[in-house]
DNA sequence: GTTAGCATGTAAGGAGTTACATGATTTT
DNA sequence: AAAATCATGTAACTCCTTACATGCTAAC
């Protein structure tokens, strides 16, 4: 259940979901999307596509259209099946949608999931990672004389998470104002008392 | 050879060259070191230390020091053969150095490395980090409108590795004058100093 | 023509995660 | 006593990466 490299297949069927695509092409769209650490390779792509072929979610279709390119491929069609498999997990709010890939993937197809749904994924993303700065900040090896570079490292992952933390509390205000006053003006008075400095976090739910 | 996730090994040593260790907490301190975006389990430590110990890279032994603690443990320690290996694995440059998670555990060891490796290390990684730049930038989506979260998402990942190539580029300075100027006043009267626009790929120059 | 890039795969091998199991010790 | 946490594993499963293999087409 919800395997963790379910990542890439939806991040396929997302693409998929603008227009057909062929492997070559995907590829290289993915790579963009998802700035992953290491470029996507075709032994984890094609096994991929097979694995969604199988299961009914797209449909292959060897390339018809000479007067586009006389070159041949396969090009990969989204199925209903596939379009509602994905609707599906992209609002599953739950720990795949938190963690590195899974946030990306899910945060690249936002224009086509629901207000709430974002926010709840906002807002997991974020508490995730306030664990992951609280963890960092109160590490204090207990061995004496602390080393120059591991100090510096830490300092460097502490600052990149604040970071980012800021960039999700930026987002989620901008959605809640985006629901609240897209007509501005005479909205009301804004009751949010909100960010309060470090949080356990209130989690939405996990996966259904 | 350089498997790629000889990574985790890697780090087992460094750790176990401070001092003899068990699992529980080898785990611990691993997932303070390193930053990685998940915690690592047992399922892939302990295979992880007998396969050490298979290769004789470290050894086990049965806590026998009731004075600290009655509580039973398997205490790894570091052999001269481990040692060794750790050694060459620290100084060797190249690709697995400069990838996320190889970058950072060579990091956290520089204090036993050379000046030397440390700056081919530090370079590699920025010069890798550069190519990703390169990429993120040119990555002018064909079809029409733009979206506005795959939008945000690259600007967001843009300016990240911005910040880590300026980290890095302080960092290589650093090294720099501490190699040419620890005692300044007398030795050679320092050829050229130029720090900025010398590296294999074009410079980090953030922020166009 | 020859090179470079497009295009699609497969096989071997190694690794990590989750879930499952168990039991001691310390704290409440 | 119960609960928490320390402590060590194993098995199944899935997946990814690397390296290998092939062939077409566009450009030089």
């Amino acid at each position: 259940m919800t395997s963790k490299s379910a990542t890439l297949e939806l991040a396929v069927l997302g693409l998929l979901h603008e227009s057909p695509l062929h492997g070559y092409e995907l590829r290289k769209r993915l790579n963009l999307l998802l700035g992953w650490n290491r470029l996507l390779s075709y032994g984890s792509l094609y096994p991929a596509l097979k694995r969604l072929l199988r299961r009914g979610m797209v449909t292959e279709a060897t390339n018809l259209d000479p007067a586009v390119t006389r070159r041949q491929r396969i090009v990969y069609r989204l199925t209903p099946a596939g379009e509602q498999f994905f609707a599906g997990r992209i609002t599953e709010v739950g720990p795949a949608a938190w963690d590195d890939e899974g946030f990306t993937t899910r945060f690249a197809f936002f224009s086509r999931t629901d207000a709430d749904v974002r926010l709840r994924v906002l807002e997991g993303r974020r508490s995730r990672l306030q664990e992951r700065l609280d963890r960092a900040r109160s590490s204090r090896p207990p061995t004496g004389p602390v080393d120059r570079y591991v100090d510096e490292l830490r300092r460097h992952s502490i600052e990149s998470v604040e970071r980012e933390l800021r960039w999700l509390t930026d987002l989620i205000e901008a959605e809640h104002s985006a629901r609240e006053g897209p007509s501005v003006g005479h909205t009301e008075p804004s009751p949010a008392p909100d960010p309060p400095p470090t949080s356990p976090t209130p989690d939405p739910r996990p996966t259904a």
